[in-house]
DNA sequence: CTATATCCTCAGAATTTTTTCAGCTAAAAT
DNA sequence: ATTTTAGCTGAAAAAATTCTGAGGATATAG
């Protein structure tokens, strides 16, 4: 777990806090970007890819609450809450929008860590960086997946989209979300690449029959594990 | 309608502390089961497998975090911590031991509620998307009805009559009311649209006798569960 | 610079879903 | 008992969605 390079983006305003946390958490052998807002941070999540999010609510441009709305559908990270305020009703609006834990500022920063560990373990049960998924081995460090003990030789899309899936497995994921969750929200092109792609997908897979990755005729694609 | 049957486990020594959170869950529809030291917790777990934990840290016969390092070996139920300080090295020190969060006394129920919604839509998120209405379970992430633990296939239209049904079973619903809610208020075509997919869904369910949806002439139909 | 891999578009085929319609049956009203 | 009305049903046309093969554009590697 200590030398795994997990990546980890920290989105706050104040420049002190993306100073002290990311040279803390560089220390602690984590790769560490930056966003000063909500929008840069958008900008960053599909190149940087982190694992974990860490989120100051209280932000000028696009606050806390609208980005954790927003990152689900763009991004497989765990998201962890920075607030100045205690007010428990903040605490539960932020849990109930997806995020995965909160932490009330002052915070001692040996607590950060013990949490964004509980987050990287829940993420990688086995502690190899590794996640099994049914008939999938997800790493996502060598960004590698394999199936049914071969390695599968993905191009980056098609890397992106399986990722997708095994992050959601057994839910019915829309054209749009799939779309959204690639190409991001200004895609211009057509909704058909998507198939192209489940295509391109099942081909790899040997799933001639369409059981691994099932068609829900009019509203999305499901990865059955 | 109820949502999926998840089972807690309270492990506090004091006795009103159980009472209280017992109640409260209980009444958000949870299975609980109390124990009032580390031992007897441990009996329990094997038999009742829990799916979330609350723990308390200051126990008498077996502290929390004793309970801590073993629970993993025999449950991988999430554990919730609680505690009366709020020392952070004791949170620190619970979380690195396998606790999933950790919650300082004291704290708001609703608070207690929404970590414990997190972990379960982390751990179990096949089953924290289901609902059981009657013989039906409706899953909202993989879209889906099963009908006495058949899976229906259904077309998107079917689905959404279905669901509308499943989210007011036993009520009448018009076909005005069936036609704004699927096909909206600028539908045009024929009123006997409704009739046909009436018919779509109970051929679906066997319900050749019309007894699961009910026909009240003049007035529309009714789902009896 | 060439060879290879990847990305994306397009159009026709295959399939499923939606909608209409006409005749029929059963219930309610006269 | 007859008429009227609402709902039921089988069939089929119309529409929509997905699948697939092919190919050109663009990026990447050797």
């Amino acid at each position: 777990m200590t030398t795994a390079k997990f990546r980890i983006l920290i989105v706050d305003d104040d420049l002190s806090i993306r100073q002290m946390l990311s040279l803390g958490l560089k220390q602690e052998g984590y790769i560490i970007e930056t966003a000063e807002n909500g929008e840069d941070a958008l900008e960053l999540i599909p190149s940087f890819d982190p694992h974990v999010i860490i989120l100051d609510i209280m932000m000028p441009i696009m606050d806390g609450y609208e980005l954790c709305k927003t990152i689900p559908d763009i991004s497989n990270a765990s998201m962890l809450m920075l607030t100045a305020k205690d007010a428990s009703l903040d605490i539960v609006k932020g849990l109930r929008l997806g995020a995965n834990d909160y932490l009330v500022k002052p915070f001692h920063f040996e607590e950060l860590l013990a949490r964004i560990e509980v987050q990287l373990r829940n993420r990688f049960p086995d502690l190899s960086g590794q996640k099994t998924i049914g008939p999938f081995v997800l790493n996502e460090m060598k960004k590698t997946v394999s199936y049914n003990n071969n390695t599968l030789h993905l191009s980056p899309t098609e890397y992106k989209l399986l990722t997708y899936f095994l992050w959601n497995p057994n839910q019915t994921l829309s054209k749009e979300k799939i779309i959204i969750y690639i190409w991001g929200y200004d895609f211009e092109g057509e909704a058909n690449i998507v198939e192209v792609y489940i295509r391109y997908l099942r081909e790899k897979l040997n799933d001639n029959d369409h059981k691994q990755i099932i068609t829900i005729r009019g509203l999305g694609y499901r990865l059955v594990v």
